[in-house]
RNA sequence: GCUGCUGUGGCGGAACAGGCAGACGCAAGGGACUUAAAAUCCCUCGGUGGAAACAUCGUGUGGGUUCGAUUCCCAUCAGCAGCACCA
């Protein structure tokens, strides 16, 4: 047998693949149906990434395995293609990030298909595509129509020297990424989604779907429900009411002091009786100039000002109790106010040492002179609650008295916030809207979406962090749609969440231009039945693109509520020397070189046997080279293939153990034990010395969606008729995984003495016997008197003695 | 700080509704083939003692439950990830 020439044979079939369209989706509905859904990838200049192929290589084996076994895949791939780097890239080169993005998926496109995934290449979705983004931005105006969409102020991080706007992410440290100048907040109005709305929807509707426990629970922890209640304080001073949030009502008679955040609005409303006023203005302009980093670094050393001239008044004891502002209360929870307990809350205790403020002690269990009490305890100091040992009981007593009072009740709230909507950026989908000096807000109407992305020459941010679309006047100056007077385009684009928010969407009928998709593409293709991707995308865009899911369902746009009925995540690929793969640190591989090298199926074969699939694993190049070796060996097989069609009675059992292992493993991603088990097939077959047509089929059979090119090409030379993906994926037979002798151990007092070869059906006081009769167990228990006989069916034997 | 995950040979990792620890692969050592090398094939391969049979210890550490624990419980240490004053 000629050596495997992997390039020649690679190439061969990823032309006849391409050529007779094989992994195209039908049409035909009557089949039934299986969509597996990767994450697009973002076309960066750098090219594919290995942690690409992991990702991407786990649902092509299940998909490919899905074809065999009579389904209907769609399987798509596409691009996300808005984005900074990609800007960036423009800004320095001055090449149009158009051009920029067209080079860079053609690259992806190449790289994808040289390592022969089975997509389905007629479907390709690219965000920035104006066929897609007039649906982004139609499902944004669906929004804004039903009350989603709303503009706020919001503190942003503002560099001054290069006048703008700037990510969390490029702001670290207090200092712009770019000129290192100190950041400042600065108050711009902005425009958000009230993702909030659909907080608990998203939470309950983690309950219909099927996600690796772990993403669930980043999930919940993102949407972080907490129940409680709401208790207003009257202000002695004037006729107004504080109304804060608490999670324990219980310790109600604990509260020594209230903290408003310094942004409250209360403050501004009684200026008049306040006789601190410029304290208090100066202390909240202090904290509008803290930097993220420093409101972060200084948890332990509370700081704030007392307001003179307020006092609230406890609603359950009628205690008078002043009124402080501090950074530790923000705005953006509850309702920026808290009643403090400093016997019981850290938080507030830090606070109350630090102001020599009163700390009543509500329950036992701990030692409130030293530090706040936050476990569970007797009631004391609390008139009515006095006494009670539940917390819950407590809280229910409590609120029942507060709800007849007429001044508090349940409450729930969410950590979740409104979703910032726009970026001051060129490369992102045009926000539709008009604003209009007369009508206000504006929708662009329906029929002139795509609302295009003007051609410019200068992508550079505009001054004073505004869009760079914001210099053309040509595009920024337009007629309002309502009234037709002269008005001004909206310059902010979306952020690069929005195109990723529906794209398995568009995947069910990619170029339909009357609807983002027809409603008998969606009924047939969706949910998505599998969706594989990073853990990092498990908070912000799994739960974006479920909330934009969710919404399109409530206004009948989509035929199911939740988007994806099952959701895993791969691990990271680290470089060869343990630590995230990183263009710094030097230690990227490129997938390129390796297809070169060793060809696309060591590849595919090494990344998914590298480890558990899910945990993260460093590249290992020596260990690659074991991939080729199982490979080369499935190759030089057909120098030993003899005629039958039967499996050979000394390979029945092994042959099914292994189709019924292989067939389990990929269904729970278990890749690396379904190859180990193939690799042990063929050490076997190489022991007896030979393997005959029906054993080799079944062999490569079960290797094809691992390995598709080699399999194929033993296929056609071994002449099995027509091609090996369309075959149908192998049997096996229950009764046949089982061997008729098994070995088990035999343990006195738990210890391993012997090993005993018995019928596999053999019961328990023949197997004991048995196990007794071992010149070694016998000698073990000799002159012992037995207490106890185990024998676990088919693994071993425990005898138990004095 | 909180939440979650992970600790098993020289390395990547198997096994866990409690039941033979180290499957499979890599590396290493020895051998065969070769003028030689590569490739390939065969043998060994957790530690300690022993020529060997075998004994003994061994799944981060310390306890516990059990006939039996890598697997369950309690405590503890280390690493990774996410969130971060969430009232």
């Amino acid at each position: 047998m000629e050596k495997y020439d992997h390039a020649k044979v690679e190439s061969k079939w990823q032309k006849i693949w391409e050529e007779n369209d094989c992994f195209k989706a039908s049409e035909d509905t009557s089949k039934p149906k299986f969509y597996g859904l990767v994450e697009f990838p973002y076309p960066s200049g750098a090219g594919m990434h290995v942690g690409h192929i992991k990702a991407y290589s786990g649902l092509e084996v299940v998909c490919r395995k899905r074809r065999m076994e009579g389904y209907n895949v769609l399987f798509p791939i596409g691009f996300d293609a808005y984005g900074l780097p990609t800007e960036n890239t423009a800004i320095k080169t001055g090449v149009h990030p158009r051009k920029v993005t067209d080079t860079n998926i053609e690259k992806f496109t190449n790289q994808l298909k040289k390592v022969g995934f089975s997509f389905d290449w007629s479907r390709v979705v690219d965000t920035t595509d104006e066929g897609y983004y007039k649906w982004t931005q139609w499902i944004f105006l669906k929004m804004f129509e039903h009350g989603l969409v709303f503009r706020d102020k919001t503190l942003v991080n503002y560099c001054p020297s290069c006048k703008v706007v700037l990510s969390n992410e490029d702001s670290q440290g207090g200092k712009c990424d770019i000129c290192h100048t100190d950041i400042v907040q600065k108050t711009k109005e902005v425009w958000y989604l009230r993702i909030t709305e659909y907080a608990d929807k998203l939470l309950q509707g983690l309950n219909e779907v099927n996600y690796l426990p772990n993403i669930r629970l980043q999930q919940e922890n993102w949407i972080g429900k907490s129940t409680g209640a709401f208790v207003n304080f009257k202000i002695k001073q004037c006729d107004e009411m504080l109304r804060i949030y608490t999670t324990r009502p219980d310790t109600l008679y604990g509260v020594t002091f209230m903290v408003i955040a310094p942004e409250h609005p209360i403050i501004d409303k009684y200026k008049d009786i306040i006789g601190n006023m410029e304290a208090l203005l100066d202390y909240r302009e202090q904290c509008a100039k803290k930097s993220e980093f420093e409101r972060t670094q200084l948890v332990k050393d509370k700081t704030g000002v007392k307001i003179d001239g307020l006092t609230a008044v406890n609603p359950i004891n009628g205690k008078e109790i002043p009124v402080y502002i501090s950074d530790y209360v923000m705005m953006g929870y509850g309702t920026g106010a808290i009643m403090a307990v400093p016997a019981h809350d850290t938080r507030d205790y830090d606070f109350a040492k630090k102001f020599g403020i009163d700390i009543i002690e509500v329950i036992k269990g701990g030692d409130i002179s030293k530090e706040a009490y936050t476990g569970d305890g007797e009631m004391v100091n609390s008139e009515m609650l006095n006494g009670i040992t539940n917390k819950k009981d407590a809280i229910e007593k409590i609120l029942t008295v507060l709800e007849e009072k007429g001044c508090g009740e349940k409450g729930v709230q969410y950590k979740m916030k409104d979703w910032a909507f726009n970026r001051q950026r060129y490369w992102g989908e045009p926000i539709p809207i008009v604003h209009c000096p007369k009508c206000g807000m504006v929708a662009v109407p329906y029929e002139e979406l795509p609302l295009k992305l003007p051609p410019v020459d200068d992508f550079r941010p505009g001054t004073d962090g505004e869009s760079p679309l914001a210099k053309i006047d040509s595009f920024v100056n337009c007629t309002c749609p309502k009234c037709g007077g002269a008005a001004k385009r909206e310059t902010d684009t979306m952020p690069q969440w929005a195109g990723s928010s529906w794209y398995f969407l568009r995947y069910c009928d990619p170029k339909n231009d009357k609807a983002f998709a027809s409603q008998e593409a969606l009924k047939y293709w969706m949910p998505v039945d599998w969706y594989n991707g990073g853990m990092e995308h498990v908070t912000r865009h799994l739960i974006y693109s479920r909330f934009w899911h969710k919404f399109l369902y409530d206004i009948g746009e989509v035929p199911c509520s939740e988007p994806y009925a099952k959701r895993t995540a791969q691990g990271l690929i680290l470089g060869p020397d343990g630590v995230k793969m990183s263009k710094s640190r030097g230690n990227v591989i490129d997938p390129n070189d390796v297809v070169d090298q060793y060809g696309a199926d060591v590849l595919r074969v090494y990344v998914l046997f590298m480890g558990d699939y899910e945990q993260a694993a460093p590249w290992n190049e020596n260990s690659m080279n074991g991939c080729k070796r199982f490979l080369d060996r499935v190759w030089q097989l057909q120098d030993k293939l003899v005629d039958g069609d039967e499996y050979r009675p000394q390979l029945v059992s092994a042959m099914h153990k292994t189709i019924k292992k292989v067939t389990a493993d990929i269904e729970s991603m278990a890749f690396n034990t379904a190859i180990a088990a193939m690799m042990t097939l063929i050490n076997t077959i190489y022991d007896i010395g030979s393997i005959n047509r029906a054993e080799y089929k079944t062999f490569i059979t079960l290797l094809n969606p691992f390995a598709p090119h080699i399999t194929e090409e033993i296929y056609e030379k071994c002449g099995f008729g027509g091609m090996l993906h369309e075959q149908k994926w192998c049997e096996y037979d229950e009764a046949l995984c089982v061997d008729d002798t098994v070995e088990i151990a035999v343990q006195v007092n738990g210890k391993i003495k012997s090993r005993i070869t018995i019928a596999a059906d053999a019961d328990q006081s023949e197997v004991i016997s048995l196990a007794k009769q071992d010149e070694k167990t016998a000698a073990a228990i000799e002159g012992k008197s037995i207490v106890k006989e185990i024998y676990v069916k088919g693994k071993l034997v425990n005898i138990v003695v004095k």
